[in-house]
DNA sequence: TCTGGGGTCCTAGGACCC
DNA sequence: TCTGGGGTCCTAGGACCC
């Protein structure tokens, strides 16, 4: 049996946390430069407001019901969730991290020798996850990760459930999907959903009765099939055990919408060389080391000019690296390559892909071994230093602004939160 | 004025080699 | 002259997820 836990409206629910006065008040927050919803409460749903609505278009709707809106406060959200999987690791003896706010559980022998009845430990968790964090969850218990998934968003949706749906019974697995429109199934997305629905197949238990040679030609092949059978009850996507309770990426990436569109080139390097900086702090927080960037730059997306919007290039490395100032050389190099004058850019990124553990990268014969390790320990003071003193209290000259001033390239936040949990200065105070 | 950001997996097709 | 078949590696792009 795996579990889903699911956090509700997960961003609300953090601030809300912090917040009483927005409790059974509708509250949305923002994406990042205060573009779209991305978060909900029950009260915004209800007013009809939609997940990635642009936000300058609903402001009238959402000041018209006073509606309490925030920009997203990344800092609060990462340890919330590092609370949540934190307690949530102690509960089961696997657990794998899907993203920010869900959490897949492994429930194979507990069934048998903890808890006779499994729904009675997802009530548990429920409980013990609000009373250590203020998050509502809720809980889908199932014999696959599809069904899991599928019997978590029932919960969702029905309150005589309180939170927790275990299929326990072939019976209650065909009512469960029977209950289940297909475009609400985990690997349906709107184009196989209207390609279903041309097919006359509207809800999950039409789409299990299907052949696997139908899914393979009309679902991805073998993702389809794969899909297929996780509904019928069959495992074919097992738990991807996290690690010490973190997530570990395949590739990281930091790209952003400019406040203000950019046109000048050491505007642009300054924005990238930044994010190229953060995007390093990720990789040698998880121990990794990169060896092929991307780089990109977009023009605006909304324009009524053809495509393409957005050029990029690639920069494969000799032996992979996790030090910035290395970085930061070839970022500078692929810009002037990039670079096109009398361009509006709007956005703009880099891609770290090909990720290596760090200090098992192919060995290099020609660069000296004492260099490499004076550099590792510079790069670990520059982390030691920005973690204890805030984000870019120390960084490069490429991305310098002056303290107290924001960058040409900085998004808008107009609706922050303070960082509650993670920063001295704005610690929560009970007045 | 304003419409996000960060991931994963899979397939098809081209280049190249034997 | 004229031709087959297989294998590998890489990239671009599609589809999905939160």
């Amino acid at each position: 049996m795996f579990a889903l836990v699911d956090c509700n409206n997960f961003y609300v629910s953090c601030e809300r946390a912090f917040n009483p006065s927005l409790r059974q008040v509708p509250v949305v927050v923002l994406s990042n430069n205060d573009g779209c919803l991305i978060s909900r409460s029950a009260e915004a749903k209800a007013l009809g407001l939609q997940m990635g609505e642009p936000y300058f278009q609903v402001k009238p709707l959402l000041e018209q019901h006073q509606v309490r809106v925030f920009s997203s406060n990344y800092a609060l959200y990462g340890d919330m969730s590092r609370r949540v999987m934190h307690y949530l690791a102690s509960v089961a003896p696997a657990l794998e991290i899907y993203s920010i706010d869900e959490c897949f559980l492994d429930l194979h022998g507990l069934d048998r020798y903890l808890h006779p009845d499994l729904a009675t430990l997802g009530a548990e968790i429920r409980t013990q996850v609000h009373r250590r964090t203020k998050i509502p969850t809720c809980v889908g218990i199932a014999p696959t990760k599809t069904l899991a998934k599928l019997a978590n968003r029932l919960a969702k949706k029905y309150p005589k459930l309180n939170g927790v749906c275990y299929l326990d019974t072939e019976q209650k697995r065909h009512k469960a999907l029977a209950l289940t429109p297909v475009e609400d199934v985990w690997g349906i997305g709107r184009q196989y959903a209207d390609k279903l629905h041309a097919q006359g197949i509207r809800t999950a238990a039409q789409l299990a009765e299907q052949r696997e040679n139908w899914a393979r030609k009309f679902l991805g092949g073998v993702v389809g099939v794969r899909l297929l059978r996780e509904l019928q009850g069959k495992v074919c996507q097992h738990l991807q055990p996290s690690e010490d309770g973190t997530l570990s990426r395949q590739s990281i990436t930091y790209s952003r919408t400019f406040g203000t569109p950019l046109t000048a080139f050491p505007d642009v390097v300054g924005a990238v060389s930044a994010f190229t900086a953060r995007a390093a702090e990720k990789l040698r927080r998880q121990g990794s080391a990169v060896n092929t960037l991307s780089i990109f730059l977009s023009k605006d997306r909304f324009s009524v000019e053809p495509p393409p919007y957005s050029f990029s290039t690639v920069v494969t490395l000799p032996v992979a690296t996790s030090d910035t100032s290395e970085l930061l050389r070839h970022v500078r190099s692929a810009l002037k390559r990039l670079w096109q004058p009398d361009t509006v850019y709007k956005k703009a990124g880099v891609v770290f892909d090909g990720l290596e553990t760090a200090g098992q990268q192919q060995l290099n014969l020609f660069a000296s071994p004492n260099k490499g390790e004076v550099r590792d320990r510079l790069m670990q003071d520059l982390d030691r230093l920005n973690e204890r003193f805030g984000a870019g209290a120390v960084h490069f000259a490429a991305a310098f602004v002056r303290k107290g001033e924001r960058a040409a390239w900085d998004s808008r936040a107009a609706y922050q939160s303070p960082a509650y949990t993670t920063d001295w200065a704005q610690l929560w105070t009970i007045g």
